[in-house]
DNA sequence: AATGAATGAGGTTTCATTCAT
DNA sequence: TATGAATGAAACCTCATTCAT
């Protein structure tokens, strides 16, 4: 799934308008999600996303009204994408939607590396709007909610449900992360284990 | 020790001189690190700069030939710093040497969070010169070397060091960015747990 | 003819669109002629060019990507049109030859100064890039092969034809000075004087 | 003889003093001619100055008021030493005198290029001030007096004075850069086939 | 819907000049 | 006398954005 964000101009338009118009406005996406998680957003100019994006500089501002609103409507699709995720991991135990989600994202970065690069490395300069930093929140509230759930049956340590989400994200972003850059490929070995590591650091070692 | 990067333009100035010359370089650096390491090197002008350092514009570039280099003379300086933490780590074991470069790199984001911030949170645009890439793989080096050591003597789990290295770094960044941001203060516990916690990922558990 | 010096940003624009691109390009190519021929190529400033020619500063840089690379441009038009006048000249015999380019670009130097001014009086600072160097070397060739087959015919003087094509220019110069000034207006007669006096100079004396 | 124009700051300084004052002074002046003269006045900067010279930037000041004022006097200066050469030629005939003026210029190109640069070849961006100005009009006076006087005894061709006097200063300008460049050393036989050159060109042809 | 010329604010950097030492 | 750190104005250039077409 492309990270296609917000509604287009004109959805009631002619099909063959329309399917132009997604293709620009696809390019225009993809462009930008390219440069805004490689150079970030500062580093990355409007000329430079056009060219990329094979379009007129001007075509930003018919489907974006700002770089700004730009950056932020990419980065929340990205999030519903990978939220997407957690809502469909089959909720048996902590363990299990915790390996689930882990591995929908890693198949996710090595089907599009787009909205995963856009949701975990994208240093946040102090761009993200009200809304983004919202969904940013309730992300993580999504994840520490499973693993507060885990706590609650037992299977995770004592501390902080918050603390054990951060520590679990920050291994599997590492994961995500040579899983976009291509270091560990759909066959890698590395990735099982470094899940299992994560796992490991969080579960109740009192128990089983 | 403060981030205090390169040599001053004018060593051999006399002893007044530099003292003063001192001085304004220093808040021009500290100045730069908060900045950069806030809202990244694009996301930070000049004028900013200078304007928080209580400088003019113009004299930044006479301790820094460009904004580029100020920004890679920094990085360097706060790598070094931190490197210093590793080569003073008591040579026992190595659980004991990461435990106390470790805390050794909390107890310097206490007391200055500047070179820990440009180290560890600086957003790898890719403005980092050659220099400053090889220092920084230098800098996975040693501490991928202490964990190679410690495979040697059956302490760390089977895998490639320098994974290990980067899962054990992911987790402490994880508790210098609370430090640093102030969240955990001296007092906290969390940090202790987490550094535990990174031990146990990576040591051997199928030994004692 | 005006300087209009290298192509239009966009050929295939339609034409209503091209006439005012053209209008705002003119007038940035004869702004900037007129002050890089009477204050130098630094004595000039990209903010007075904008002022001059009524556009905006930024404008500059979609017609030309450096203020060194407008002063090229300019320079190189400049020279291939005067360097017309050499071709036009109807070839009977040196001295008619050279009349006739003597007097073509002084009528050039009253209908539009600007080419002129560029290609005669632009002092040589060393902005001038590897093409337009070339230029000038073919130019001063040119001059150099009308004088050097008015010595095969034993027209001209014994000494080097680049010697005696530069105490030409030389002269021819010094009228054109005095045109573009204003100080010598259409019906002078020194400019006629001068141009005999350099014919003088050069011509074979033992002869006619 | 150099170019060391003004007043030394402090003349009644000892004499060990004034040895090294007129170093430093002597240095930056070369220095100055030097830039001026190849790069023009705008595209010569002070440190740039100071950095050929040996000197600091301040140093400079001490000397010359402003860079403004330091062109202007070199200026002066260049022109009053070749002025010297004006006043020293034989009052015999007009020919004479112009070929002993000629060839007293060319010997002292030879000798120390940089006042001859500094009189002929500094294109007249709109900086030489109200004095200068006044220097460099006596200066061609003084040239166009030679040739009116040469004209009242009939050696000189009709027409005014002041353009032959520029015709003949254009033609040994020509000498004077080919002999400031190196391209004619000492030896070469070209100026004098120039010198001859210019006086035919202006001689009272009808006569003899 | 798409274009791209035009804009002007603002970016990085350089420069002529001052002044404490 | 000489220094050179400091300055701030201004240089060249880029950018996000607008708008006529």
């Amino acid at each position: 799934v492309a990270v296609t964000a917000g509604t287009p101009p004109h959805p009631a338009a002619p099909a063959h308008r329309r399917r132009d118009a997604q293709n620009t406005r696809d390019r225009l996406v993809r462009a930008a999600v390219e440069l805004f998680t490689t150079r970030g957003y500062h580093g990355t100019t409007t000329p430079e996303i056009a060219r990329k994006a094979g379009i007129a500089e001007g075509t930003i501002y018919r489907h974006f009204s700002s770089k700004e609103q730009l950056l932020n409507e990419l980065y929340r699709a990205a999030l519903k994408l990978l939220e997407g995720a957690i809502q469909d991991a089959p909720p048996v135990n902590c363990r299990e939607r915790l390996a689930a989600v882990a591995r929908a994202w890693r198949a996710a970065a090595i089907r599009d590396p787009a909205p995963v690069r856009m949701a975990f490395f994208l240093r946040a300069e102090p761009i993200l709007d009200a809304r983004s930093r919202d969904a940013a929140r309730r992300f993580r509230e999504a994840v520490a909610g499973i693993i507060a759930s885990g706590k609650a049956a037992g299977e995770v340590r004592a501390g902080s449900a918050e603390l054990w989400a951060d520590v679990w994200l920050g291994l599997v972003a590492l994961v995500l992360d040579r899983t976009v850059s291509g270091d560990w490929p759909a066959t890698h070995t590395a990735p099982e284990a470094v899940f299992d590591a994560a796992w490991e650091v969080i579960r109740d070692t009192a128990r089983g």
